[in-house]
DNA sequence: ACGGTTATTAACTATTAATTTAATATCTAG
DNA sequence: CTAGATATTAAATTAATAGTTAATAACCGT
């Protein structure tokens, strides 16, 4: 007689969940082992397909829950109550932060463009994420020309994907970069500095 | 009695080259196959062996080789003979416009950075290639100090990954971008618009 | 308490792909 | 002109690995 763990099949799939977001995380898609992921899981190959349909459909999975993770710490920043440039500031910590916090989400990013997204050029769920920081970002920047501490010039979209990038492209590349001009980029010292640069740019930039 | 093509060791090893690189740039190290670099090459699997030792060497030789291209791109701009803000313009344009052109670069990158820098980590002749550019970049900035057009807190590394990060992160991450906004980010107006937000950016920081 | 449904397990399969072996042809130095 | 070195080719090898099959156990409504 085999023994059989006890039932537990929400917990199973999030458990998989989990173990295939570190094993992405750190392999890319290709280099991912779904043997891996089941045993990571202490569960059984057999379960991810029979709850996830297959590896495709399993990073799908992966790179929609790590969307919605992000998303949902944006939206608790509560920016409405701060001035412009307090709000920007805020943001603009806050995503340098989360990238530096959550690399697994950089490295998933990063694997999935490597495939032109065509995971999340699938999603439904993804679209409808996004709209709420992009229009909070826009009202906040409108405030601040009325007020005339921004520059007029600027755009929600733009100023999203540089704080963005800013911040992501450190990260991913910290590796090659630090290859080619021989330094630690994340030491706690070079973090730091990163961060205040980063905010130096965005700020700096705004300015009327 | 087989037909066996003429010799000529320096071309096809440089063929070879050129057909690893599409084939990483597409798939990364992962995904690239040998067999296909070498139907490419119109060449033979051995051969790949034999010039270059192994898959992992042959990557690294891509990646040496696409720096080599980029570095000396940008040894033959001349910004010394141009004022300091013309040259910061100019070196702003010169990597958006390189990046854009070369997108091959950016996936090589990218699928490195995956694997932590492990292959150019182990690269003597990497390190070597980027001083140039930054030693330039620095003496710039400290002209355009001392003429009182820049701030006077700007370091040389941190502008350069700046401006590296606004143009790669942009079209690296093009895909990911677009499947979250619905927005197709490589058409020749949105380029636009992002190659002017970027010197906007840059020059708008730079401002005293 | 039992019968159908769903969760779980282990072992199998078919395929793919990096690397090697071994055979043959071409080149080049003396 | 010939022998050793190098370039080229085709085919074999070996190791992984995504996905499947089939068997069994737990759960749950009635």
């Amino acid at each position: 007689m085999k023994l059989i763990k006890k039932r537990n099949p929400e917990k199973t799939a999030k458990t998989i969940l989990a173990a295939a977001t570190t094993e992405f995380a750190k392999f890319g898609f290709g280099g991912a082992r779904i043997d891996i992921i089941a045993d990571r899981a202490q569960s059984n190959k057999r379960l991810i397909y029979h709850y996830f349909g297959s590896k495709e459909d399993l990073f799908l999975a992966v790179l929609e829950y790590a969307y919605s993770k992000i998303r949902h710490h944006e939206a608790n920043l509560n920016l409405e109550k701060l001035s412009p440039k307090d709000a920007i500031k805020k943001l603009v910590n806050f995503t340098f932060n989360y990238y530096l916090n959550n690399q697994d989400f950089i490295r998933l990013l990063n694997s999935e463009n490597l495939l032109n997204a065509k995971h999340l050029k699938q999603s439904n769920k993804i679209l409808k994420m996004q709209m709420p920081l992009l229009s909070k970002l826009d009202a906040i920047l409108i405030d601040g020309i009325k007020a005339g501490v921004f520059r007029h010039d600027v755009k929600a979209i733009d100023l999203h994907i540089t704080i963005a990038a800013l911040g992501y492209f450190y990260l991913s590349n910290a590796n090659t970069l630090a290859a080619v001009f021989k330094k630690n980029l994340k030491s706690k010292n070079s973090l730091k500095q990163r961060s205040q640069h980063i905010e130096d740019v965005i700020l700096g930039y705004l300015r009327p």
